[in-house]
DNA sequence: AGAATTACCTGAGCGC
DNA sequence: TGCGCTCAGGTAATTC
């Protein structure tokens, strides 16, 4: 599920609705993660104040006064705000009780999440430092990408889910931006030149543009603040007709991951 | 070093 | 209705 956009987007709708408040209890439902819950989450966080929401991939970083709070959705988590007395459902792992009365609760069926707690500085811990550049940071451009795929022999859509090389790409917006840039997603991504290169960068910053603008495609603070998902053009549109062609989209797989692409636009 | 494979989980949807 | 199978938005550890 959550992909940069869908990150973000909690990211932005939740902020201001917490930030300055005190936490004042933690519940542990499921601690069973990817990684385990952290118990001592339950002692540490008390007291403390929520000072900002940083977002790095498709991490989101609640920065307290001191220490900060990282937390993956994985494939199937989300995160929503709600009055402290809402009744937990199956799946909802934690609880952060704010001094508002508000509850910050984590809910992910597939517990493919990672919930910890980092004392010093986030971005240096082992999960987050080897991550790519920020798509929308100068750093992506179609001379870095050029750069990093001369070493690589793989297909471009691996390459570009791949988290070392950019930031908070995943299944969909992998294929909704291979589509937008007209390359296939089977191509080595060793035989793009300069120019498809360019184009590519600009086409992941414009699906991400998109989805941001729609309000991302998920349950994003859902039932707090209401939703309204983006159309794809291709993901999950296999057999039906391209968007802009009117061609039949083809389904293939890459990397054992489900991909969709029109053959007759994308080359 | 980099690519491919495996593993971690639950739930929905499908064919029989 | 129910069973078994496949697939689903992620990614790190392991193997080759």
């Amino acid at each position: 599920m959550p992909e940069l956009p869908e990150v973000e987007t909690t990211r932005r709708r939740l902020e201001p609705l917490v930030l300055g408040k005190r936490i004042v209890r933690v519940t542990i439902r499921v601690p069973k993660l990817r990684l385990p819950i952290p118990q001592e989450l339950t002692e540490l966080l008390p007291g403390r104040t929520l000072e900002r929401l940083e977002r790095r991939g498709k991490y989101l970083l609640f920065f307290c006064d001191k220490g900060c709070l990282v937390v993956h959705l994985g494939m199937t988590g989300f995160i929503r705000l709600l009055p402290q007395d809402a009744r937990p459902e199956p799946h909802d792992h934690f609880d952060l009780l704010l001094s508002d009365g508000k509850v910050i609760r984590l809910h992910d069926p597939r517990r493919f999440g990672i919930v910890l707690w980092v004392d010093g500085d986030p971005y240096s811990h082992q999960l987050l430092a080897g991550i790519g550049p920020e798509p929308f940071s100068e750093a992506f451009n179609g001379a870095y990408l050029v750069s990093v795929a001369r070493r690589r022999k793989t297909t471009v859509k691996q390459f570009i889910m791949d988290a070392t090389v950019v930031a908070g790409i995943g299944n969909i917006y992998a294929n909704e931006a291979l589509f937008l840039a007209g390359i296939r997603p089977d191509r080595l991504v060793g035989s793009l030149d300069a120019r498809e290169c360019d184009l590519l960068a600009e086409s992941v910053r414009e699906v991400l543009t998109r989805s941001l603008a729609a309000g991302s495609s998920w349950r994003v603070m859902a039932e707090t603040l209401g939703y309204y998902p983006v159309q794809f053009k291709v993901y999950g549109r296999s057999g039906k007709g391209c968007p802009v062609c009117g061609g039949v989209l083809e389904a293939s797989r890459t990397g054992n991951r489900s991909t969709v692409f029109c053959p007759r636009c994308q080359h």
